[in-house]
DNA sequence: TGCCAGGCCCTCTTTAGGGCCTT
């Protein structure tokens, strides 16, 4: 079985929404846990090889003066594939990160095993009460302390880290889990909101 | 020329529309 808490939590900062519309990864944070314990951190600023607009400037702080001596992807994405390998992944509306890893990887010729979990979607689902299940919003209402910026890859991949982290605590309290499966995570992803608690009880 | 993401989820649904979430 592979352990829900043993997972690479990544985060892409980008120069906009797709990489099918020319969008490229400008930095790549991520976090890695092996037991519930953080074991190794990366992060590297990618040169995308084309000037990003003042709105990704400003929404990141990272600056095109910043990118230009910054590596290029294909340097970094080999680098991060090795982070990686034998790892399940973890990102935060990870259907967005997923895009671009799969995108810049492809540039890199690498690629990668593990499977994707989503924690939006478990937010969803286990969070019902939060007032939205953007990462600030989850962060603020789980009550987990900051020091830090959004909209950073790092900053970011630690946060949905802790609150990846917190909801395995409140999965393991809430159902009495002693220990929860990646592949759990993922099927509480794709129940109702109605069927989670009866899905969980069942887990235990 | 004009437009430009896409997957998930809810509901006034399923022959669809629109909000959420990521940059």
């Amino acid at each position: 079985m592979s352990r829900a808490d043993t997972a690479v939590i990544l985060d892409f900062e980008t120069s906009g929404l797709s990489p099918n519309t020319g969008d490229r990864a400008i930095e790549i944070g991520a976090v890695k846990i092996v037991e519930g314990k953080i074991v190794d951190r990366f992060q590297s600023l990618i040169n995308p090889g084309m000037r990003i607009s003042p709105f990704i400037e400003d929404y990141t702080g990272i600056s095109n003066a910043l990118l230009r001596d910054a590596p290029n992807s294909e340097h970094v994405m080999t680098q991060f594939a090795d982070f990686i390998n034998g790892f399940n992944l973890v990102a935060h509306n990870a259907s967005f990160d997923k895009r671009f890893l799969d995108a810049e990887l492809q540039r890199a010729s690498q690629d990668y095993m593990g499977s994707f979990s989503c924690s939006m979607l478990v937010s969803r689902r286990l969070l019902q009460n939060a007032p939205n299940h953007q990462l600030a919003t989850l962060i603020r209402y789980a009550g987990i302390t900051t020091d830090g910026s959004y909209h950073r890859a790092l900053f970011d991949s630690e946060m949905t880290t802790k609150l990846w982290l917190y909801m395995l605590d409140d999965i393991r309290n809430r159902y009495d889990i002693e220990q929860i499966s990646f592949s759990v995570l993922q099927k509480l992803s794709k129940k109702t909101k109605k069927s989670v608690h009866s899905f969980l009880e069942s887990c235990a």
